[in-house]
DNA sequence: GGACAGTACATGCACATGCATCAAATGTCG
DNA sequence: CGACATTTGATGCATGTGCATGTACTGTCC
């Protein structure tokens, strides 16, 4: 079990780089557009899915963030008017999140700072997707 | 710029990758030990000096916590008594922090459980200490 | 149809965190 | 010595988060 030494620093490694990163997109986005790093990869991911609207449930999948964060996160975002909420037709249970032109705007803004912190953070550093 | 979608990748790879280990650990080690990871950490930080105490200041600088969070996170170790605090003689601002022997029993327990999660989540995972 | 389990999102609550600030101690410069 | 800046750790405050739960709706089985 000598691996163990190597593996505790990889964690270590891991939680540094990660709060490292962190720390500074939230400082950047928060400074320079008013984001929380929450708040703009909620919208990074909806935009991705260039598909105008989105529920609730398909962004949380592919997000970290738990159900009841994403909810209010929304809500801040819709608040800001940044985004909004309208109700599925097929599924009154379900809500669909759609952008505002305000909201495309600050992202487009946002994403250069965004991509700006990760190269000069994450230059070198391999991908972490799992295998399986 | 076609590196862009590259480094957007591997940041939520590292974002996803970080979320689920630390939320695996806490919940692994609040439900076996009663610690949170923050908990974990620290203790983890104070028996890795083996000088038997350690000033607050110290700790803090290998770790990702901010100065607060660390004052809080020693205070309820220290309500736990798996740790004592005290004063530092040649400088009175500084605390030295000292480990109790219940505080090396749990460690010791929850190390087991530390080490087994993260071999389910990192045993591929490469080492990112920055090069610099 | 009616009862009941399951799903989707919102919300009350407890809590850990960061920021700004405070008090106490030390260092510095005259 | 005396005044002022600096440092160390604690704390008030605002906020974001997860868990548990609540509410509304859907699906299933009788």
């Amino acid at each position: 079990m000598e691996s163990n030494a190597a593996l505790v620093g990889r964690w270590r490694s891991l939680l540094t780089c990660y709060n490292t990163v962190a720390c500074d997109l939230d400082r950047a986005l928060q400074e320079s557009h008013g984001l929380s790093m929450s708040e703009f990869e909620t919208l990074d991911r909806i935009v991705d899915a260039d598909c105008e609207k989105r529920r609730m449930q398909e962004i949380a999948a592919d997000m970290y963030l738990s159900q009841s964060a994403l909810s209010r996160t929304v809500a801040r975002l819709e608040k800001g008017g940044l985004v909004k909420r309208g109700l599925c037709e097929s599924d009154r249970r379900g809500v669909f999140v759609e952008i505002t032109e305000d909201g495309r705007h600050r992202h487009a803004e946002a994403r250069e700072t965004h991509l700006k912190v990760l190269a000069t953070h994450l230059a070198t550093t391999p991908d972490l997707t799992p295998v399986s």
